[in-house]
Formats: C-alpha cells, structure tokens, sequence
DNA sequence: CAAAATGAGTAAATCGATTTTTCGCAGTTG
DNA sequence: CAACTGCGAAAAATCGATTTACTCATTTTG
C-alpha cells in the first residue's frame, strides 16, 4: 500500500547542504572531521543529517576517490569450518575500519579464483585477501602482480616475493604430532594427503617426515598422497589397506600401519569412513590424527585428535599486513607463520593396546 | 621494481572513445547492445576495447543507474556447513545475472543483523537475501519494510506478509521422522532445541508432535528448550537426564526416552556430547536423530540419521523470487517451503533391542 | 600602512560510467 | 524549395560524493 511512496529517493549530500545553510563541500568537510569549520555551521550540518536521516554513500564516496575501501577476500570454499571462521573474522575485521568485505568462492578451481581476481580488479578493491587454491605460484597470484594490485596471501602458501603471507606452522605442527606419535610408540604411520601442489601439503608432509625420522630413524612412514580430489583418494586409500592386508596373511607379520596422519580435514573424514568399511575401532585397530579441527571432533566416540589451526591470529594478521600495504607500507614482503596448537583425544592411543576387531594377528 | 607503473591508471570509457574515435556515449551503447550503431563504429569500439583491455567499472557504471547490481546477503553464522553452502550458492547465483554478491554474518545477533541491513541500505543494494536470526518479525525485516527495500527471507521463517520466503519444510520432515521413530517401536521420545523464538524451530517442534500423536496417541514427548544459547540447553540437558535417572532407580522402570530428535545441528551435537558423558552408545541406548545433516555424520560409527535440507533449492528460489521483485514483479508474497530428505542410519534403532551400557536395567 | 598570511566557505572540476538532449546530415515529401 | 523525417553520433546532464581552486574577510607581519 505505501510501500511505493516508502521507495523515496534517499537524501543526498546537497539536501543536507541545503537544509543547513551551506555548500556540500562544507557538508562533506564537516562529515570528514575537518576542523576549519565554524562551530555554529557544523552543528548545524549535524542537525539537518540528523533530521534528514542522511548518511553517505559508499559508492558515490569511493568513487572520487583513489582507494576504495573494498576488500576483496577469496577462499576455496565456504562450507568448511576453517575457512567459514576466517570469512566471519576477515569481515569484522574490514567492518572495523570501515572497509566493505567481497566475498566468493574459488570452488577449489584456479581457473575461477583468477576471473573473480578479475571481476575484483574491476571493482578497484583496495586490496585482497587470497587464500590460493594450490599455492602462492598459481595464475591468481600472477594477475594480481601484473595488475599492480595489493593484496595478502593466507592459508596454503609459505612465501611470496611479492605479497605478504600469513599460514598456520603445519610443519612445527606436523613434528609435534610426529612426537606425539612415535612417543606413544607408533613405528609405522601411513600420511594421507591431497593435492601434492599444495604448498602446505607438502610443509606439513616434510615437517612430520624430519621429525619422526630424527626421533625414530628406522621407522616407516607410508605415504598416499592424492592429486586433486576426494574420489580418488578413497580408493587409494582403500587399495592402500587392501595391499596391507594381503601381506598380512602373506607373513603373519603385521604390516599394516598403527597410526593415521591426515593432513587435511576431508582425508580425515576419508579416513575414517573407511575404516568404519573396514570395521576398524580408533584407537584400538587404529591410531588417527588430523589437521584441522571441527567441532564435532570432540563429541563423536572416540573423539578425534586433531591439529588445530589459529583462524583469528591468521586472519588478524592478514588483515594487519593488508592495511599496512594500503596505506603505503615499503619493505619486502613477511612471510608469517602461526603456531597450531595439537589437540591430542582418544583417537590416538598406544599400537597393540586394546582388543582388535579387524582381521591381522598381531603380536 | 617496475611495481610502481604497474599501478597505471586502468583505462576508462573515454580512452576507448577517443581510440576508436568516437564518443564515449557511443561506446557506453555498443557495449550494451544497442543496435543503431554503425557496424564499422561498432567494430572500432570492440577493437578499442580489445587492445586497451577496457572492462567497464561497476562501481562508476551503478552510479547512474537507478537499480544497483548489488546483492546483500545475510546470515547467522558461516561456520556451518548450511550457511556456507548457502552462501556459495548464493553468490554462483547472483554472479549468473552479473550481480555482486556482499555477504556478512549477523553472529546471531538481531542488532547486528539490523546494522549491516543499513549498511547495505547506504550501499542501495537491489536487494536483500535475508536469513534472520529469529524469525520474519524481527528489526532487521521491519527495517527493510520501513526503507522500501526488496528482500527474500529465508531459513528460520514461515511467511510474511511483505516480504517472499523460502525455507524447508521443517514440519513435513519433522512428521515423517516421527513416523519413522515411532515405526520403530519408540514410545518415549526427547524433543531438544534451541530458540523458542524461531519459525523453524516452532515449526519442527509442531510437526513432529502433531504426526506423533496422531499415530500413537499415548506416547510421551519431552520438550527441552533453551533459550538463546547452547551453554544452557547443555545443562539443561544434562538436568533432564538426571531427572530420568533418578526415577529410573526410584520406580525400577526405565523413564528415560529410548530416542532423542533434535532439532537443529548444535543440539545434535550437544545430545552427542552428553551421551558421551554418560557413557551412552547409539542406537543400543538411545537413538538420535537430528535436523541438518554435516558431511561428518555419515563416517562416524554409529552414522547419525538427520534431516537434509535442500540447500540448492532453497537458494535457487530465494534468488528467484528476489530478481522478480528488482525486475519490478508485483504479486502477494509467495510462502515457499522445500521438501526436505530424511536419511535414517545407524543411530536409530528399535528401543529395548541391543545391550546396553547406561546404569537402568531395563526389560 | 601596505603586503602577506590566515580563516571560512563556495563554486567548479572530478571520478567513470549512463541517459537524455541536441545536432548535423541525408533523403522524402508537399 | 521549404519543411519534415530519421538516423547516427556527439554534447551535455546526471548519479553523489570529494577535492581543488578561488573568493572574500580578517588578522598578522615587515
């Protein structure tokens, strides 16, 4: 009913100007907190924006000026805890200073991360958050150098020569977890991991391999390491297990891994899907770690160890050394890492302690 | 190092009209389309175009125009795997029609929800995907109603009278998982959830009780509601256990419920949780079931059976019904409500079948 | 006391598009 | 031949701010 006359034109800049008795730029000086205004002029500004309801608008005020305060933020997926977190957290944290937060989704594919990256550029964002899909060398990371942009890589990098960088310290991690394991007496660990070009796949991968090597240097570490997505690593894995089992029998020896190091949260849940296929039990047929924490982690039977990863110190510091750049910040670029913490729960436990209700005889 | 001209000024719509020689208006309008434009003209602007790389600047291009090609979207949360599928489908969507999708999580707040819908008010979105927190009568929707924006609001709604919904059907998938427990042989079930104040929850609590009684009148249902938060519903739990176990020793028959259904996924959790510390198994003790499914449920053993919302649905036409309402579409809002799956696994089963670890001896 | 500096504010340019208006020119028509 | 029609394109207005340049007073300074 009165919603079309509701649908009025909001009132600018220059109905303010008019109201109060002065010229926009007056207006917009006051607005600025510029102080070379009489007292009696700003008060009134403030009085007619008040009574008018007026407030700026972002789009006709960025678009005088050089940087816009847009931040663009792109991550490989929304629908996952971790990068659902940083989203929330990278988006207080532009609101904060007044920034707008774009957000999209690269779905995993460097062929979308760049047209967003593109579509980004168009909108002149005053700088961008890119958490890369593969790692800070992939085509995004180009189009952002050879368009002069500012930008902050996060999560899946290790170091730049361009941009700054802010991750998790999977390998610090990764040692710790290794220590973990081998201290619990696991001489066999099988890692599983997915997109060998992931620059943190492999950081995590050789932090646990220096670290289990040093401690226990006659110790076997399998390695199943799928390329690019879920699918295959599922039969991998399987054909992994099945490969196991047949030596199995073959030696009476138990060659099947005591302990699981997932170095990723969907190989977690690849995992332990198939040891349920399997009707394995952690910890007794199994040990089983993995990176990055979820919250149902804690409330399944048993409760699932797992590396967990400091979303706010990430984003924080991402965010930190964004501005610094957009303010005009020289200097070669930082490359941050931040430490996790290892929550270790029943998931994990000593190998041979428990009753086993899989198929090998050990010990 | 050569850094500092790469940050050249892009080029704009005038640079491409003085290249081809002609004016920018004329570039303005084969670049839309129109067709009175001389095809050697035409093919002059696209040579421009081409060679100087020109992409047109959204930001200066909505400036003139009355509709801005913005989307707002608004959620609770984004750490949930509801949320953040939603929102990556959201924005694949509103990307299609060439339209920015600006996403921000209200955190659960009903105030917050009503700054940022201001905020995207400065911006004059075109419109609004709003999922409230609440309910359709919270400040965020009279907000909008007050300022003549277009919007959907979807989830946690039922209908309104100015504004389009889309949510699941929460009392048809709440029914049929009454008609499953109690197929199984359930007589005593806990209903948990959480905001008495949501649609949705309303709507579940409604339905399931309503499919419940119906087949099997004499049935007990229990109710435990929490307010606001899940701290509190955990201890409420927690006293409703108690609650049971102490009849339980008093009476010598078991009056704790045989299947719990929650209602949304942080209960689920919470009754996980709470099971755990009371050494409970699934389905053996008690069953559960739960609304929204997550990708963790179905590796775990046992797999928890759960409600799946139709994400997709819901976004494609929440998105639907938004664009025919900017293109002006006019109408009585539509109360749409998707179907959802219902999955039983493993932590459902037949009360009393299955031995039993909790402290009542029952049968 | 004249010149320079300062203060307070305004008109106009600008950002980069879109849209409306105007204009020139060619071809028709009365 | 004047008037009219249409077409294609240019010129100008517009969107809503910010910023620069400039205008008066008023005050300070040499």
């Amino acid at each position: 009913m009165a919603r079309r006359q509701d649908q009025q034109r909001r009132s600018s800049i220059h109905d303010v100007a008019s109201r109060a008795g002065v010229s926009a730029a007056t207006v917009s000086k006051v607005l600025a907190g510029v102080t070379t205004v009489k007292p009696e002029n700003a008060q009134r500004v403030f009085d007619a924006v008040e009574q008018l309801g007026y407030r700026v608008d972002p789009l006709a005020s960025d678009m005088r000026r050089a940087k816009r305060r847009i931040i663009g933020a792109i991550m490989p997926e929304f629908e996952s805890e971790f990068f659902g977190q940083m989203i929330t957290e990278l988006e207080g944290l532009a609101e904060q200073r007044g920034y707008t937060l774009v957000a999209a989704s690269s779905r995993e594919s460097e062929a979308r991360e760049k047209e967003i990256l593109a579509r980004m550029h168009d909108w002149r964002v005053a700088g961008v958050v890119l958490a890369p899909v593969r790692n800070e060398h992939g085509p995004a990371a180009e189009f952002m150098k050879a368009n002069g942009m500012t930008g902050v890589l996060i999560d899946r990098v290790l170091s730049d020569d361009a941009f700054d960088t802010v991750s998790a310290d999977s390998a610090a991690a990764s040692a710790e977890v290794a220590r973990e394991l081998i201290g619990k007496g696991h001489r066999h660990i099988l890692v599983v991991g997915l997109g060998e070009q992931a620059a943190t796949v492999r950081a995590r991968l050789d932090g646990f391999r220096g670290a289990a090597l040093k401690l226990a240097p006659g110790m076997r570490i399998d390695v199943v390491l799928a390329e690019s997505d879920v699918g295959p690593l599922r039969a991998q894995l399987r054909d992994y297990f099945d490969a196991c089992e047949g030596k199995d029998q073959g030696e009476g020896k138990g060659e099947r891994p005591t302990a699981v190091y997932s170095l990723f949260l969907k190989g977690t849940l690849v995992a332990l899907s198939e040891f349920r296929r399997r009707g394995w039990h952690c910890p007794n047929d199994i040990s089983l770690v993995g990176f990055d924490d979820a919250e149902w982690m804690q409330v399944t039977w048993p409760a699932i160890a797992a590396v967990v990863q400091p979303v706010r110190e990430i984003a924080g510091h991402a965010m930190e050394a964004l501005f610094a750049r957009i303010e005009g910040g020289e200097g070669p670029p930082q490359a941050r890492l931040e430490p996790c913490r290892v929550l270790m729960r029943e998931s994990v436990g000593s190998p041979g302690s428990g009753s086993h209700s899989g198929g090998g005889n050990r010990q």
